[in-house]
Parts: structure tokens; C-alpha cells; sequence
RNA sequence: GCCCCGGUGGCGGAAUUGGCAGACGCGGCGGACUCAAAAUCCGUUGUCGAAAGACAUGAGGGUUCGAGUCCCUCCCGGGGCACCA
């Protein structure tokens, strides 16, 4: 069978066609209407059933999240998937290839502010609308084996992961400036703000400073750095590219500095310590606990200026903190740090350009080699000094490139030695002198999972006055949603759930007194960073799935999906695998051996939307044209990595192809010795 | 600013290692069939040229017997990251 009809829904079946009057007899239609019932009532694509000789396969496609109905996003996804799919069945392989959704979420949630409605009724009502379209679509989905995130029966797993997590220290809750979306009134991770913006509603990001749950995933970070090796290859470079940014290994030192008037050095960390001597002033982040601390012993004039200058540092939005022109602010602390290596005394600065929660949140500032630093200098009126071998002017000689003009420094014992070197021999003196040695750090911060929402996993944790967190007991999960009926969702900064009394308030799993429940629910990460394990039995009550399938099923061999999740759902999936096999519960590093990540379905150059007025409607489109042309078009409009412009696609061409290649077959294959199931067992 | 990926007819795209550029399809044009239309079939379709032929893979250079493919410089488009010390 030609890989023509192996990406046709419906393909296969010439003998049975020809019977039809001409002028109908080839038609898309009549095979479509003619199959899609026998395929109802044979359920021809279950997999997995016992004592199945053949090898196996797991095919994924990314879940759909349930709102309206399918678009031609979608159809191109699924297509792709198909093709996979039916190419493994008919190559003789015992193929996996469920669907599901993730359903919980925000747009339930604002849906049912919106419209007074139940947030379960619109999703579950979502859900079927689009379970029909992939019917009628003819996906090749085992229909035995739909989960969905929102049912008890699965989040109930969540709340015994995050429970498993717990116990390794894996989950912990911390006060800290979260990034907070004042528009969902809930906070958002780190990888859902983008530019700035948060990720759902483009609304400017703020800062806020609340007691949240984490994930540890930096514990993963060069875990999930290494294993990509494994990928390599079998992922798109980009998307590889992209993860290897996102944690943003760099090895530098740490370099412990003294302060004038504290008994502890601060500890700052660079990626140049061979520019030491460079230093001319020294910064702390001014939304960190240290320079708060730094400030309290400063002049009180300096203590009102450093107040004002934070309080306009919490004020300014994350987009405005971004833009790159931004003129360095500060302010002098009237504080000194001392340099380790020369005994040199820095001034230190509060400034918002250095991070709190990046290193130590506080630097050593080298402006002759560093253009934020030389920015701030500038702004400051700071000296400038280009560390350089003595006897050699050009800086780029030694390897020190530098950013700005200034006073050249000796560099003492690394006079001579080129950068790398320079670092190494650094290191060895910091090390020696025990004022520092080598470090490591990532871009990668914990993985913020409380959302101040209703329409999400419930955390399994109460808070008693006697006993402090107490994680629920695995017998009692799940613990499930409060009716909806009755909470005020509007978004108010604090989890609707709290309104919920007869929820919130229970005795407490160890001592039995008064106690409350943890009101926020999980990021809906969560939910899918495990969800193609569920599907090996959906329904499993003992586990959230059974190991002995999983050693049999996974890895995934092919993940399909958008490359918007590259980073996101991607790296949870990773680490929560990781997880996973750090607890014996899978054998497998990386969930996803081979990746693809289709192009978007775009019409006329731009995205499809509503308020633009390019919405195509895949409904429309099988209506117009049949199942078979949609998916031959869709397939055959370029590479599937590529964006597909539908106003470039011709359905109307697809379905001529289709009727010409059923009546070519039609011609050669008169007598019915087609087998219909070839490779297709299921079908017999 | 930094890092990726692209740029080939009217369109989507082929061209395995440097070896006949434009496969295959869409669209267009012409024709057959038909009273007519739809469907279908046949032919044709990079540009210039009557033809022979010449010129053509974003632009310019280079390597080579030979370049869409390799090297250098630049232009354009798309994406990612963006105070991460």
C-alpha cells in the first residue's frame, strides 16, 4: 500500500467503492459515510489487547486543551500523527496512539465568571464537541483509552506525585518575589511570562511577594542539560537549542567579598574571575534581602533614598524592566565591600539591574569588561579599569576583550596569562586563600506550581497550628473540587477555594484538631508533565499507572505537537521522568524519544482568528471538501515542520487526486483480491 | 544586541555525495468530449527569443572541469533569547 493511502482516513477498500454508480462511485463522500460506522462498531485502532505478538509502538499526539471546537491547527497535527500511526500498524506493529484532554484551566474559569456558568459543564461540553469532530475527522485514536486531567480519577495522581515529591524534598513552599499577572490575579512561572507579558492575556507582568509551592527542578538542571545527548538527533535542534538556553548553565567562581561593618563576606558570583583586579564597585540586587539588611546601616538620609529607589524598583512592570535602553538606576549605599585579592575598598550600590534570585544577588562590577557595568559606571561616574598584561597594551592580547576605554590595572599573578588560564590560576589563589573557588549556575529557577484559581488540582496539604504543613494521607485522595456553585471566582489575589469553609476546614490527618486546607491548586503543567503514562490504563485505581505497561509501552516513540511547548511542557515532561526514575517507578530517562514539531496553520500570512477574519473552520472545510482531501491536503502541503498558508492549499486538488487514484485502483484491482486489512489486522 | 533557521517559477515545494535546476502537485492557458455546463481526459506552462539559442536558485565575490549545494561579504524574511554577572 502506497503512503498515499496509508495518510487517507479511510483508505483501502476500492472493491467495495466500484459498486457505486459512476458518476458517485469514486467519490470521497460515499468512502467516508460508507467506513466511518464500521470503524464506529469495530473500533478498529484499540491497541494493546492481551497476548498481541506484535512489537509495540506509542505514538502521541499532544493533548488538546478543551476549548470550542477543533481548528485547522489541529487537523494538521492530527494528520501527522496519523501517518505515523497507521504507517506502524501496517508495517505490523501493535500501536498506541490515545487522545485525551487537558482540562483544566483558565479559560474554563473566565468562561464561567463570564457567563455564570459551571466551569465542569463548559469543559465536559467542550470535550465531547470535540471528541465528535475527531471522530468525524477520523482520527485513528483508541477511544478505550480518553483520559481527562479534570476527573478526580486523574488529578488524584497529581495530588499523590506532588505528596511523592514532598517526601523527597522535592516540593517545598518559599516566600519569594513571584511574578504576578494582575489581570488573572494569580502568579505565573517564570517560562509563562512572556517579554514581559503574560503568556494568556498579554497583560504586564508585576511583582509580588507571596509564600508559594515549588518544584525543584534546578536540582534536575544538569540532569536535564546531559540527557539531551540522548535526543540529539531525535529532536529538532532548535527546540534542543532552545531547552540548553532556557537552563542557562554558566560556570564561573564564587568570590567572597568583606563588608565594612559585617561580620560575614558576602559571597558574589562571576563567570570573569580573571578580572578581579578590574573591580571598581561592587551591587547588590535592591529587591534582595541583603540590600535591605546593608541599608539598615547606612546614613539615615541614604536609608529614606534606598526606600524610595525600591519602591519604584516593586512599582516598575517587568516590561519596562526589560527594555533594553533603560538607563542603569541605583543608589549608593554609602557601604563598602572589600576586593580579596587586593584589598582594594568598592563602594556599594542597590541597583535593580542586578537579580535577586540569580547567583547571590549581588556582583562585583568590572566595567572595563562587563557593558552592564560599564553602563551604570557612566551613569555613576565610577572609574574604569581595564585589567591587562603589564607590557602589552592591547587587552584583546590576552584575551581579555574588553568594553570600554580606562586606567589599565596590573593584574598581579595573572599578568601574562591568557583567559582561560587567568580563570583557572584565579581560582587556584581565591581557593588557597579560601576567599572562593569554582561555581556553577543556571538560568533555570524552581518551578512555581500554585495558581490562585479554582478550575485546577486542589494541593494535598493542610496547614495545622500544632503540626505546621501536613501532607494529606494517601488514603484520603483524592481530594476533590468544592461544588462551583456558591464560590465567588471572580479573581481577587487569593484562590477562590477559600471561600469553600466546609472545604477548607478539616481536622488535621496527624493530630486531629482544627486545621485548613492549602486553597491554591496546581499549575496545569502538572497535569500533562506525565499524562502518556496514564494512558497505559486510564482507569487504573491502585497506581497512577502500572509499571510492568510502562516498561512495555515507553518511552514515547513519536511526540507530536506545536513548538510552543518546546520549552514549557517539554522540560516538566523531562524532569518529572527523571523524577520518576529517581523513584523507581520507570526505567527511562526522557519520555519522548522522537520529536516533531508540526508548523502552524496559517491563511493569508497571519495567524487564524476570529477578530482578524481569516477563521477557517475545519468543520466547514470536511463539509466542502471530505475527511480524505482535508488530511491528504494537510499532509502534502510542504514538510510538517513547516507552516502550511491554507489560502496556498488546494482541498478541492487533494480531493481530484483522491478520485483519480479510487479509480485507478478501481480499474486494476477488479477482482477483489485487495486485501482490504493488509497489515491491518484489526480491520479482518 | 546575542543565537538559530530560511531565501529556487504565478503558488506549495523537488534536486541522496558538488554532476542535465524546476520532480510531484496546485493554479493558469489551449484542446477533446458535450446542445451547454460540471466532471473527466489530452497537451502546454521559469524568463527572453520566431527559432537556434541565451539567461536563470536573494545580491556580490571566491574555490572547482563543473556550485541551488562548499567558502567569504552583504541584503531580506522568520524564530528564539534578552540586564542571568
Amino acid at each position: 500500500m502506497t503512503d498515499t493511502a496509508s495518510s487517507s482516513a479511510v483508505g483501502g477498500f476500492a472493491d467495495e467503492v466500484t459498486r457505486g454508480e459512476p458518476s458517485e462511485r469514486y467519490d470521497v463522500f460515499a468512502v467516508q459515510e460508507k467506513w466511518m460506522p464500521v470503524w464506529d462498531e469495530l473500533a478498529p485502532f484499540r491497541s494493546g489487547r492481551p497476548d498481541d505478538p506484535r512489537p509495540k509502538k506509542y505514538v502521541l499526539d499532544m493533548f488538546p486543551y478543551p476549548s470550542g471546537d477543533l481548528h485547522m491547527g489541529h487537523a494538521e497535527a492530527y494528520a501527522l500523527g496519523d501517518v505515523v500511526a497507521r504507517y506502524w500498524v501496517q508495517r505490523g506493529f501493535n500501536v498506541l496512539h490515545p487522545i485525551g484532554w487537558d482540562a483544566f484551566g483558565l479559560p474554563a474559569e473566565n468562561a464561567a465568571i463570564q457567563r455564570g456558568i459551571d466551569p465542569a459543564a463548559w469543559t465536559y461540553e467542550n470535550i465531547a464537541t470535540q471528541k465528535a469532530s475527531m471522530r468525524r475527522y477520523a482520527c485513528s485514536f483508541d477511544w478505550d483509552r480518553v483520559l481527562n486531567t479534570c476527573d478526580p480519577e486523574y488529578y488524584r495522581w497529581n495530588q499523590w506525585l506532588f505528596l511523592r515529591f514532598f517526601e523527597k524534598g522535592l516540593a517545598y513552599r518559599k516566600p519569594s518575589m513571584v511574578n504576578w499577572c494582575p489581570n488573572d490575579q494569580t502568579v505565573l512561572a517564570n517560562e509563562q511570562v512572556v517579554n514581559g507579558l503574560c503568556e494568556r492575556c498579554d497583560t504586564p507582568v508585576t511583582k509580588k511577594k507571596l509564600t508559594q509551592w515549588y518544584f525543584r527542578i534546578t536540582e534536575y538542571a544538569d540532569r536535564l542539560l546531559d540527557d539531551m545527548a540522548q535526543l540529539e538527533g531525535q529532536w529538532p535542534e532548535k527546540v534542543l537549542l532552545m531547552q540548553r538556553n532556557w537552563i542557562g548553565r554558566s560556570t564561573g567562581a564564587d568570590v567572597a567579598f568583606e563588608i565594612e561593618g559585617r561580620p560575614e563576606p558576602v559571597t558574589v558570583y562571576t563567570t570573569r574571575p580573571d578580572t578581579l583586579y578590574g573591580a571598581t564597585f561592587f551591587v547588590v540586587a535592591a529587591d534582595s534581602d541583603l540590600a535591605a539588611e546593608l541599608a539598615s546601616g547606612s546614613p539615615p538620609e541614604v536609608q529614606q533614598q534606598f526606600a524610595d529607589y525600591l519602591e519604584q524598583v516593586q512599582r516598575t512592570s517587568e516590561i519596562d524592566r526589560l527594555s533594553t535602553d533603560r538607563p542603569k538606576t541605583g543608589v549608593f549605599l554609602q557601604r563598602h565591600a572589600i576586593n580579596p585579592v587586593n584589598g582594594e575598598r568598592l563602594p556599594i550600590y542597590a541597583a535593580d539591574y542586578v537579580l535577586a534570585d540569580y547567583g547571590h544577588g549581588a556582583i562585583m562590577a568590572v566595567p572595563a569588561h562587563d557593558q552592564r557595568d560599564l553602563d551604570f559606571a557612566r551613569a555613576f561616574d565610577l572609574p574604569v579599569r581595564v585589567v591587562v598584561n603589564t607590557g602589552e597594551d592591547d587587552p584583546a592580547s590576552t584575551g581579555q576583550a574588553t568594553t570600554g576605554d580606562g586606567e589599565l590595572m596590573n593584574s598581579g599573578p595573572l599578568n601574562g596569562l591568557r583567559k582561560e588560564a587567568a580563570i583557572e590560576k584565579i581560582i587556584e589563589i581565591l581557593r588557597e586563600n579560601k576567599h572562593g573557588d569554582a561555581a556553577v549556575n543556571y538560568r533555570l529557577r524552581d518551578w512555581l506550581i500554585s495558581r490562585q484559581r479554582y478550575w485546577g488540582t486542589p494541593i494535598p496539604i493542610v496547614y495545622c497550628p500544632d503540626c505546621g504543613e501536613v501532607p494529606v494521607p494517601d488514603d484520603q485522595l483524592p481530594i476533590t473540587l468544592p461544588p462551583s456553585a456558591g464560590l465567588d471566582m471572580k479573581p481577587k489575589g487569593t484562590s477562590p477555594l477559600g471561600g469553600a469553609t466546609d472545604w477548607v476546614n478539616v481536622p488535621c490527618p496527624t493530630c486531629d484538631g482544627p486545621a485548613t486546607r492549602d486553597t491554591d491548586t496546581m499549575d496545569t503543567f502538572v497535569d500533562s508533565s506525565w499524562y502518556f503514562l496514564r494512558y497505559l490504563d486510564p482507569h487504573l485505581d491502585a497506581a497512577p499507572f502500572d509499571p510492568e505497561a510502562a516498561r512495555e509501552w515507553l518511552p514515547v516513540d513519536q511526540y507530536v505537537g506545536g513548538v510552543t511547548h518546546a520549552i514549557l511542557h517539554l522540560l516538566y515532561a523531562r524532569f518529572f521522568t527523571k523524577v520518576l526514575y529517581d523513584l523507581g517507578h520507570v526505567e527511562f530517562t526522557e519520555p519522548f524519544t522522537r520529536l516533531l514539531n508540526q508548523g502552524m496553520v496559517v491563511m493569508g500570512g497571519s495567524a487564524m482568528s476570529k477578530s482578524r477574519g481569516n477563521l477557517v473552520r475545519l468543520s466547514d472545510e470536511l463539509e466542502a471538501h471530505g475527511v480524505d482531501a482535508i488530511r491528504l491536503s494537510m499532509v502534502f502541503a510542504g514538510p510538517p515542520e513547516d507552516d502550511i498558508d491554507w489560502s496556498d492549499v488546494s482541498a478541492a486538488g487533494s480531493r481530484k487526486f483522491l478520485s483519480r487514484a479510487w479509480r485507478l485502483a478501481g480499474d486494476v484491482t477488479s477482482a477483489p483480491g485487495t486485501d482490504p486489512a493488509s497489515g491491518d489486522p484489526d480491520l479482518r
